[in-house]
DNA sequence: ATATTTGTTAACCATTTGGTTAAACCATAT
DNA sequence: ATATGGTTTAACCAAATGGTTAACAAATAT
């Protein structure tokens, strides 16, 4: 049985520059210490990756393809609309919990550089909203749901999922509230966003 | 008359460093670039600000105190719920496009440092959610809207709002837009935002 | 056993960066 | 005119930082 990625120094490394940058971002990022939570010296770092660039590009590729399918999901299945927003909701949420730097990482990065995301484009299930698009079209047609774009639906049902991941020490701020009442208001997302989106679009019979 | 903030060198130099702090962050921004744009020597933000620190507290309270009325607006007011809601939305949407860098900075940095933001709970009007939270209460209670929380609808409506304009480019991209497509999308919001959390939280008659 | 490739390290290097200093500049009061 | 105070600059400095090198260690092939 060959080594898990876990166990190899290239793998290691992967693992704590996943976790420096993301905690702290390319720019807030330090080599040295990427090779300090990784256990070894610096010269390996650019050994495996040549340079702070690559290194961060490595991460940052891993991170998107743990995000995309995520979102892909909402897309791409063949349940109705009401359906997906349920579970993707669910999932997402639940997901999230445990890649809690994820959003607020991927975000701020393609921020700073949005060429970047081009580049992503044609690989790993880049999400697609074709699909999406021609069933929501097709469910406010037959009047299943409120008329709505795809595109807006798409981005409200993004924003309500992401945004507290994002904006957590605002919103506890401005909330008020400790961590263990945040974190019961984030688990009570998980059907109160699928609730509040669906009121708005389904048609009552 | 005496010099206009944006004459006196230390006003171009707090206006430089909005620039350059708000699109590259603190950790990008470098205090020769803050020099170049405001046209001056390094050494001169040394003389007015002491530190890189202190010129980026200086921005970020700044940032901070422009965006805190907006989300005060919100919770303060005496109209209904609906009328806050729509009259936010707009205000919101139509403040943005003119500080289209000031949530992106403000969510990055308060995520680097989450001390930050417990210094500025006493100063400039922080949001305060009592009064709305009452309001909602007495809605939900003589049945004009649906049960919901206020936390709930706060944190709805905050990322409803504030949501496409940190993740522009990521939505850019998966909705597969140019430029202008997303700024018409981005101007439906002005009603559609409003439309949406009011379809869901309104009760019918 | 020994040569060769691969992995790892300590020491080093060039550049960048935040910050300082001492001198020059300039307006205003005397 | 000249002394005085604040303002501005060029030159400088020490520390930090990404990256390299050369030597050493450990597998792997011959």
């Amino acid at each position: 049985m060959s080594k898990s990625e876990k166990e190899t120094t290239e793998g290691q490394i992967l693992e704590a520059a996943k976790n420096v940058f993301q905690r702290k971002g390319m720019d807030g990022s330090r080599m040295q210490e990427i090779a300090d939570e990784a256990g070894i010296n610096k010269a390996l770092l650019h050994y495996y990756y040549r340079s702070k660039q690559m290194l961060f590009e490595a991460v940052f590729k891993n991170a998107f393809s743990l995000m995309a399918p995520q979102l892909n999901g909402i897309l791409n299945d063949d349940s109705t609309i009401e359906d997906k927003i349920r579970h993707f909701t669910h999932n997402y949420l639940t997901f999230m919990n445990k890649h809690p730097y994820l959003p607020k990482f991927i975000i701020h990065e393609v921020n700073r550089n949005p060429e970047f995301i081009l580049n992503l484009r044609n690989v790993t299930g880049f999400p697609n909203l074709d699909k999406f698009k021609k069933q929501v079209e097709s469910e406010v047609e037959n009047g299943t749901i409120k008329p709505i774009s795809a595109e807006q639906l798409f981005i409200n049902i993004m924003a309500l999922n992401i945004f507290p991941f994002i904006a957590t020490p605002l919103i506890k701020a401005f909330v008020n509230i400790d961590d263990k009442s945040f974190k019961q208001l984030m688990e009570d997302r998980k059907t109160e966003v699928a609730d509040f989106i669906i009121q708005s679009i389904k048609v009552k019979p």
